[in-house]
DNA sequence: GTCCAGGAAAAAC
DNA sequence: GTTTTTCATGGA
């Protein structure tokens, strides 16, 4: 069973590669297996039509959401004047990249771990996660076969809940490093009800407000709190700065993003940016 | 061996 | 209040 759509705006290998997400998998025949929630699929390309290897019931109440498929980018595209070339020619190179609009609790916790730690290592870490902790994804006869060949994730995200049992320890065998620690407490700070409050609090404040209170979580900082925002509560005004970005202001611009004349998107101003940083960066796998 | 990776907390100034 | 050091770990 699958569902096939058309969109312009999208390209999975520039999603999957654009770090924001680090669940995805890529499969020998060229697709990817995706796990976010109780959900799994696999996505195909070809050109501008994408297919998805779940029901069209699924695909209405969960992944045309999880595509951001409502939101307009090829306006905000649009927005980019050419006299800011190098804007003008990461945003033509990432032009495919979309926010997804990914769980909370998935991107709060790979972002903590992302700190001062490489993609391949956060995705590896993750997936110990998982295969430790989480609960294995129910699936269809040939979704399981495409994922077994691609040794794709079998498991679901753990949630605070699973994760309560977990020792110092047990995360730091996943691979966290010194980030074990942050991943212990939060988990003790969001269990048994604690994310959903926090949840439905953030959801009432404004972004600076949003911010301020991902602060206040131990282990997770200006920069983290920024990409949690934006990925994970998909806040598309947030402007996370890393390594990456923080070239590209000092490069490009040295007066600072000029981040009014993109207000309401910067972050997706911000993700062109980032992956066109990240394509032209010397660490290629 | 050294350096770096989508940084943040703690210490030092 | 601002700057510097420390923190695990694997890969180049």
């Amino acid at each position: 069973m699958s569902v096939v759509f058309s969109c312009p705006q999208l390209d999975l290998r520039q999603i999957a590669d654009s770090g924001q997400c680090f669940c995805w998998r890529p499969l020998p025949s060229g697709g990817y297996a995706i796990a976010s929630g109780r959900f799994f699929t696999c996505a195909f390309q070809n050109e501008d039509r994408i297919s998805l290897s779940c029901g069209p019931e699924e695909f209405d109440s969960y992944w045309s959401r999880y595509f951001d498929l409502e939101t307009d980018y090829a306006g905000m595209l649009g927005h980019i004047p050419s006299s800011d070339k190098y804007l003008s020619l990461a945003a033509q190179t990432g032009k495919g990249i979309r926010i997804l609009r990914q769980e909370p609790w998935e991107v709060m916790v790979s972002f903590l771990v992302s700190q001062n730690n490489n993609i391949p290592r956060i995705t590896k870490s993750l997936e110990n996660l998982r295969l430790r902790f989480g609960s294995p994804v129910a699936l269809s006869g040939d979704i399981g076969e495409a994922v077994s060949a691609g040794h794709g994730s079998l498991y679901a995200f753990p949630s605070p809940e699973q994760l309560r049992e977990a020792t110092l320890e047990d995360f730091t065998a996943a691979g966290l490093g010194y980030r074990a620690k942050y991943l212990l407490r939060l988990v003790k700070d969001m269990k048994d009800g604690g994310l959903q409050s926090f949840l439905e609090k953030a959801e009432k404040l404004e972004d600076h407000q949003v911010r301020r209170l991902l602060l206040e979580l131990y282990g997770i900082g200006p920069k983290v709190a920024d990409c949690i925002a934006l990925f994970g509560l998909h806040r598309l005004n947030m402007f996370p700065v890393d390594t990456h970005i923080s070239a590209v202001l000092s490069e490009v611009y040295p007066q600072g993003f000029p981040r009014e004349f993109y207000h309401g998107f910067c972050g997706v101003m911000q993700q062109y940016l980032f992956y066109y940083h990240l394509k032209k960066s010397p660490r290629k796998k």
